[in-house]
DNA sequence: TTTTGTGCAAAACCTTTGCAAGCTA
DNA sequence: TAGCTTGCAAAGGTTTTGCACAAAA
């Protein structure tokens, strides 16, 4: 097992401290590969630097999303959302700044399961495509803000 | 406001017991155009029966699930997953049996992120595929559970 | 030295479960 | 009626927070 983070990396933490937890914790993600929730990372890390708390690692990983370093898989933020499942196929846009949903249809679906199929051979029952933005509305808001000299 | 699920409709509760709070929590379900999380969902089947118990919306929640009569929005179950965030856009299979990940390059990508950034008047800065089925081994598994028998 | 980050413990959430009572078939 | 469902309350998990101490710049 490694340090892979050099320096130049970590300026990606930029204005933020560089600590060794923080450096552990990417170089964690890193190497992973992904998939890993808080507590996998936390144990994964421990076995490293026994004395870090889950909290450290909650909080780390905020950092690392504010600072887009890492995504967190999921739909919308937070908790579980559910919907009544549809016989046509629908994708999702979500909104960054406000939430909002909207659903369109994708011609590609059928062609991607295909191909992804033959690649891997998964027999595949479900394709799902959604994006994440900023809708018109929101656009305008935080271009609004930019010139004003907001972050 | 209006019930909407007939009898025919109910059908899908097959074997399960059809009750008020089934039929009340299913019909919201489905006017609310999906993106409900439970509680969301409690509090506004709460406003027709207010002596509904949250644990019956998360039990109705399974439930329906169970029976595929609606989707739980989620990557993979359960918790938060993180991963580093990498270069390339990267989009993955699940396998449905045995929790394996496999991400696999979409050419298609670039294409849907226009189509639909035209469409929605969005600014997209991510796009994520994601599929679900059954891998080569999970599924042999599965066709010898069915050719003996088994469900 | 100043400011930011950490560990710990407690709090806040979200989800699940046990049990007695109520309702469906 | 018999058995499945519900509501309630309590338990289980996960994530967040407050505070005093430690570490980075």
């Amino acid at each position: 097992m490694q340090m892979i983070s050099t320096e130049g990396e970590m300026q990606e933490l930029k204005g933020q401290r560089i600590t060794s937890q923080r450096r552990l914790l990417l170089d964690l993600l890193r190497q992973s590969e992904g998939h890993l929730d808080a507590d996998e990372l936390y144990r994964r890390a421990k076995e490293q630097e026994p004395r870090l708390s889950l909290s450290t690692v909650y909080r780390s990983l905020h950092l690392f999303k504010e600072l887009g370093l890492i995504e967190e898989r999921h739909f919308i933020e937070e908790h579980h959302h559910y919907e009544a499942r549809s016989e046509t196929e629908h994708h999702h846009v979500v909104c960054r700044g406000c939430g909002k949903v909207i659903e369109f249809e994708c011609p590609f679906a059928a062609k991607m399961k295909q191909d992804v199929s033959r690649q891997t051979g998964f027999e595949i029952f479900d394709v799902e495509v959604s994006m994440k933005g900023y809708c018109e509305h929101c656009r305008q808001e935080r271009e609004g803000d930019r010139s004003s000299g907001k972050t």
